[in-house]
DNA sequence: TCGAAATTGATAATGGTTATCAATATCAAA
DNA sequence: TTTGATATTGATAACCATTATCAATTTCGA
């Protein structure tokens, strides 16, 4: 168990929040971050099952929740129904464009549009704290079908 | 029952598809029609309930399906977990602004927004068929507070 | 009018997520 | 280190919006 910034802001956070640090969330924190790209909750219990067969499905929807809140992970919902979680600390943030073909999703950033968001936002004396903006239609490989 | 160019548009959708026009998908329709901003399909069911008490729930999701499918209606998804429909036809495409603190959400449309959009896809070779941008945050009232 | 095919309504089922709760672990203070 | 107040855990029941099922009914072109 490497000792990782990401499990210094996690620890911070659950001290501010009167929370305590398990070896449970220890756990969840690693294999979360072991990751590339996006898990669903179901997906990353499976993978930490294999290891730590004794931790529950509920704690592991309860600790990626936390991660959320603590800032470290992030939820987006592509299709419906399921929630897939991504690392957001030292990510930049980005936006999707997801195939609705064959399902694969990219991520893109464009500052100019940031920047117009913020404007719309003033505009209407919005003060934006996140968005969220996911481009559907067809990638370049099921273009080419 | 008065006949609009939305029933024109559903009827000649239905035809196309070897669907039946039915009386219910009627009623449904105009009570869609008749809501401002957006509904539930459980909302829109209870309304319903009021005149056609023999009118299911499960018509109710179905129809909202098809009025979608038919470019009538568009399902947009605000918190979580429920769906809501607004108007599409005759209602230029709008992105959202949503409070996280009164959740009132607000319509907005950033033209530049979207032609910085294309221009990214473009970039990607991706060819966008649709897209969705939700800003979140704090609204002008709740500011003041 | 007829009949193949679609639709309907009631309700059971689905499935991701959350609530419940008794047993257990954490950690600040003594 | 021990203690004890409080948070956490895991198993599983509950939740709840939406969908599937299916027999009865309606639609609409021929």
């Amino acid at each position: 168990m490497n000792i990782s910034k990401e499990e210094d802001i996690l620890t911070e956070y659950l001290k501010n929040k009167d929370l305590k640090l398990t070896g449970q969330r220890k756990i969840i924190l690693d294999a979360f971050l072991g990751i590339e790209s996006h898990v669903t909750a179901e997906e990353l219990y499976d993978i930490i099952k294999k290891n730590n067969p004794e931790i529950g499905v509920a704690t592991v929807y309860r600790t990626l929740k936390i991660l959320c809140e603590a800032g470290l992970a992030n939820e987006v919902k592509f299709s419906d129904k399921v929630a897939h979680y991504e690392h957001l600390f030292d990510h930049e943030h980005h936006d999707h464009l997801i195939c609705i073909q064959c399902g694969k999703y990219t991520e893109v950033c464009d500052p100019e549009i940031e920047e117009l968001q913020q404007k719309l936002a003033e505009r209407n004396k919005f003060k934006v704290l996140r968005h969220r903006m996911e481009l559907y239609g067809i990638c370049e490989n099921c273009l080419m079908k």
